[in-house]
DNA sequence: ACCACTGTATGGTCAGACCGTACCGAATAC
DNA sequence: GTATTCGGTACGGTCTGACCATACAGTGGT
């Protein structure tokens, strides 16, 4: 079976090259978010593609997170680096849970781990808690399940951006996000929220006198009360 | 500023209604991973637009790693449901990193998290560690920094399988991959990787014996062995 | 100074064509 | 009968050239 010599000629598609370049352009010009790409037309030319693979291409870095296309003319218009790695998660979770490639259970456990490390690290780093608390008050004056979780999220959010590391903040929203119905449904099966405002006001006064230890296990319990099908050990 | 009557006619781009046609179908039929999708051209005729349209769509699928595209003919042609989160995870990664909108420190906070989750859980799990004893000798087998990087991250990556949730393993996947030169580079820096070793094998053990807490003890005293400059409090 | 009109560069979409690939099946050879 | 060969065909991959909607940049009139 020795080697006869000949090789496949090409594996990579056009538009995979074209990824390539644009990324190494990135890299090279030290481009950073606000910055414009080329004009598909003007990038189809130059690198002697079509613009079909121009556009395939565009549209990977659109999914991705880091460019966003606007018509018309002028500064705000073509192709400009952007980042939204939350919405690139939101889609990738939201598919792979519709394909039961995932299942709620492993989502609602990467948000626990994710949940008592940001308590943690916002308390140790005394970050500021003003976000949480007005996402506290607008619970408060949440009427339907529906604005109690949209407050719910913003403030466990507050606390993901509050650690300070925008990554896992960015992993936070897309599991809220992609949980959302569930969250819904969980609140109204509960039916009192009293017990989780003061689960929210023990987390945010952990968190204001720096009591890491003591926001990770408040966290815990919060959780434990949220979802007590899945956390009622 | 009454009403005029007037609407704008579409704000969806077509692709985009493709994918969520798209997305529907395979809610709705209940497909799973290794069925396929109609064809591009059936595709596009059933639902009335373009080829190219179509194509964009798939592209986007392609990335979010939930289909796989292979050409020419038979039963393993075609657009074909997949289930890759790892590799979307890598691109998003990297193309972030590459932008400057994440630092590398947040991501090895965020892995500093992942792995005392990973490790904890899979010790309360009690979980196979075979494939830790054979990253762990295919470690000691390393001549070269590179070797026993990729070792070294079949280890890691093998606890966060061992955690028993995906979507977990597939972060962590994902993390190692957009991290590999730095790794290559602490391990040169390091020189002698006996402490390391020491580190794998007590993390190894805790696994076995089911101790979570000094499991979790173990994975954070080695990446403060591993990356002394950034975790040497 | 203001305003309406036109030019133009941009992304969005489409139709049609051609290529390479890889299976399928019929004709052929043994 | 079985094996081999070879054309047909259903795929994705690519390109071309066209047209549309959008929104800024001038331009010119008031």
């Amino acid at each position: 079976m020795a080697d006869d010599g000949w090789r496949p000629v090409k594996r990579t598609r056009t538009f995979e090259d074209v990824l390539a370049q644009i990324e190494r352009r990135i890299a090279e010009d030290g481009l950073t978010v606000g910055d414009r790409l080329p004009a598909e037309r003007h990038l189809a030319g130059q690198l002697g593609v079509s613009r079909s693979s121009v556009r395939e291409a565009m549209r990977v870095l659109e999914t991705l997170g880091v460019v966003s296309s606007q018509a018309g003319r002028g500064p705000d218009a073509g192709a400009v680096l952007t980042s939204r790695p939350d919405t690139a998660l939101t889609d990738l979770l939201r598919l792979h849970l519709g394909l039961a490639s995932l299942e709620l259970r492993e989502v609602i456990d990467a948000r626990h781990m994710i949940e008592q490390w940001a308590a943690s690290h916002a308390a140790t780093a005394r970050a500021d808690t003003s976000a949480l608390a007005s996402a506290l008050s607008g619970m408060d004056r949440a009427r339907t399940a529906e604005e109690f979780v949209e407050h719910d999220t913003a403030f466990h959010c507050a606390i993901a951006d509050a650690s300070g590391n925008r990554l896992i903040a960015a992993i936070m929203r897309s599991l809220r996000h992609s949980m959302r119905k569930y969250a819904v449904e969980a609140v109204e099966r509960l039916g009192d929220t009293s017990i989780l405002r003061a689960d929210h006001q023990r987390i945010l006064d952990a968190i204001d006198r720096g009591e890491a230890a003591e926001a990770t296990r408040a966290v815990s319990d919060h959780l434990a009360h949220a979802y007590p099908s899945l956390f009622g050990h």
